[in-house]
DNA sequence: AGGATTGGTCAAGTAGCTTGACTATATGGC
DNA sequence: GCCATATAGTCAAGCTACTTGACCAATCCT
């Protein structure tokens, strides 16, 4: 593989991911969320059982005081509210309100939406191909693209 | 495909985007450029024979004045120079010099190496289709992630 | 010729992150 | 049981890479 092809790779999988995000974005907006991208991987990690700043900061990739001022975010906006921690005083169960679940949906589908346009052009089977490699490839990865 | 396995896809991708350019720019820093990731795509435009700012801006998917302050630090590190546009007088042509080809050629080896890591684990072949398929998908999307 | 468009820069504002400092709780060695 | 150390979280300040807005000069269109 010659080393420009590497670049170009690393450019179509940016510019995959990035399109990918925008129209996730777009989809949740237009359902009447006021939301921005980073919320829906948040939802990611805080949907089953809630998560604390910590947990969601390695997450995303961020430092937890990044993740904390986007939980602020995220409380002003009514989509998830702090409660104690069950087992550590210290710490704070972060966890979705109903409109947070319902706003996780709306992501769930407007991705699911997106990715339909892929399918379209592909085929299922290549898609999940596609999907398989990548979770191959970057598993645990950070999600935050950070450039 | 259901709702949920759209969001991971989304969630992969971006984690490889993510981890290929970092790899990517810790190999160029690793060379002795001083850069930040943002350059490698600039540089894949204006390798051939220059761009004007506004092209620049265009491919990276930002406003020409970001674009005019990403040439502005080319400049003052000495990869790039601005040149009188041969057909048109208010046009600028922003071209490498050889410190510019120099980087550009690190950022391509660096590039290759990090890929080299996952033809290792899926083997060339299927690194090659995965490359396929992406350029398929989004084949002229802008490289910006932006969240 | 002259209004509208395009290429570029200057200036100011800002979102979303960082680093640094601090408090409160928890944990482990002795 | 105590103290040193580590961890969860917040507050405050700073900074980077972007944005919007205003503007000038050259070009295009009719």
């Amino acid at each position: 593989m010659q080393n420009s092809e590497a670049l170009a790779l690393t450019a179509a999988l940016l510019a995959a991911a990035g399109d990918l995000t925008q129209r996730i974005n777009d989809g949740v907006v237009a359902r009447g969320f006021e939301a921005r991208p980073a919320y829906g991987f948040a939802f990611a990690r805080l949907a089953p059982d809630g998560a604390t700043v910590t947990d969601l900061a390695t997450h995303l990739g961020v430092t937890k005081q990044a993740a904390s001022q986007l939980v602020d975010e995220l409380v002003r906006k009514g989509f998830v509210e702090r409660r104690p921690h069950p087992g550590d005083a210290r710490a704070r169960l972060v966890v979705l309100t109903e409109r947070g679940w319902a706003c996780t949906r709306a992501a769930e589908e407007a991705a699911a939406e997106a990715v339909q346009g892929w399918v379209d052009v592909l085929g299922e089977r290549e898609v999940r191909a596609l999907c398989d490699r990548l979770v191959r490839i970057a598993p645990y990865g950070r999600i935050r693209p950070a450039w």
